[in-house]
DNA sequence: TGGCCTTTGTGAAATTGTGCACATGCGACG
DNA sequence: CGTCGCATGTGCACAATTTCACAAAGGCCA
């Protein structure tokens, strides 16, 4: 029994959520064979790359087939660690916490909200997604008593540090910080960030080369006739 | 004047607003010079891949002594079109586009949000953070009045290709996807998505391999002394 | 049963990203 | 005005990831 087959690379681990979103959505439309370009087509990726992550799995595929959509989904969640539910405790009740917590998105994906805490006593007791919030010193409680091991950090910047250190100290492992500062966190313990500032920025970024390039053509080219080439 | 400076590399580009928020607080601390090992240690990265990142921008670092944060932060507000303002569209005023709408964090770092809609007319009229919600016929409207090129897609993952569709045809060029789904677009619109739920399924598999690890080690020696090793 | 068609699984090449190591240039100080 | 120390900028090797190209293998039909 092949116990820790061997590692999965970083950018396959981050394209397998969405093989298996699509795989089920296929599932649910009844069809239960995909081939792997059919699959890359509706991942948005080429299709040598989705038979190389695929692989990384085992050899689940039939050749002049195609892969068995069940069979794939199983394995997915498998090696995700989806084939039973992870609770997960929120810090931080505001805007976002809020909005994570009525997020009906995560329950549906095993991810079920074992609570959601603030230090603010104003926010404390209102009912959130069917949840109370509790006050951050329940935190340790909450983690301990529902086995919780993920935390969200919603914090505003100023105290992500701060929650993120009682997540770790109550023995939460693995960490996903909204905030937009950097966490230190003591080794075996996973943080990802998500900045939805950052995203943004990006796209400014490539919607600044637009204008340049757009630019740059007039330069090149001062007369154009009106109403000229559109992208 | 150097206009279309060397396309600077993707993994750079999305680095860059993390310095810039660290240069930003730097500059609120009056600290008006740092080292790239300094800017390295507190982005979390390696000091070479600093210098490397910031020399795409050009040489704006002084040998012996470091950047100067106030130029810099400069150089990169340019560099990431940020320089002025992008007004952003939300579209889907459920969840996630009321706490998109009401998160302070967009409007400070240059996003504002010129309007939000939604298809639903209950909510439609509504309040979020100073902005009414408007019917999902204004969209064109607002896009139009407001040069928005930034759209954002908030709605249930079976309504975003149709929110993309209408915000593309409105003029927008680039997007942020909130829905779990592949948004097909046009040839020059860029999509950025973001997926809370697979952020959480690449955290479970990484708890997953530690209860595997951990298992693995009980099965190699099973016979430890109680409170054995602790990671 | 045998040949044909299709699609997987995977070496190998190409591309992209990272980190080291150090020559170079700049400011400080005498 | 020269020397010293420090931190940048970059060539280079290496690591990770993507893509190509094709042999191997399953299914289907005659």
């Amino acid at each position: 029994m092949a116990r820790t087959r061997r590692r999965i690379p970083e950018a396959t681990v981050a394209r397998l959520p969405v093989y298996l979103q699509i795989l089920d959505e296929q599932a649910n439309l009844a069809i239960d064979n995909i081939s792997s370009e059919g699959l890359a087509e509706l991942a948005g990726v080429n299709a040598a790359k989705v038979r190389k992550d695929l692989s990384y799995l085992g050899s689940y595929g039939t050749r002049g087939v195609g892969y068995e959509v069940g069979y794939l989904v199983y394995q997915i969640r498998r090696e995700l660690g989806l084939d039973h539910d992870w609770p997960v405790v929120i810090v931080g009740a505001g805007n976002l916490g809020q909005a994570l917590a009525g997020y009906g998105g995560f329950g549906e994906r095993g991810f079920r909200v074992a609570g959601i805490v603030d230090i603010d006593d104003v926010k404390v007791g209102s009912e959130l997604g069917g949840l109370i919030v509790a006050p951050l010193s329940d935190l340790g409680k909450i983690v301990a008593a529902r086995g919780v091991s993920i935390g969200v950090v919603a914090t505003p910047p100023s105290a992500a540090q701060d929650a993120a250190d009682l997540l770790v100290a109550a023995g939460v492992t693995s960490v996903l910080n909204f905030a937009p500062v950097m966490l230190n966190v003591p080794l075996g313990v996973t943080v990802r960030k998500v900045d939805l500032a950052v995203e943004l920025q990006i796209l400014s970024y490539h919607e600044q080369r637009r204008v340049n390039a757009a630019s740059a053509q007039l330069q090149a080219a001062p007369l154009v006739r009106r109403g000229g080439a559109s992208a």
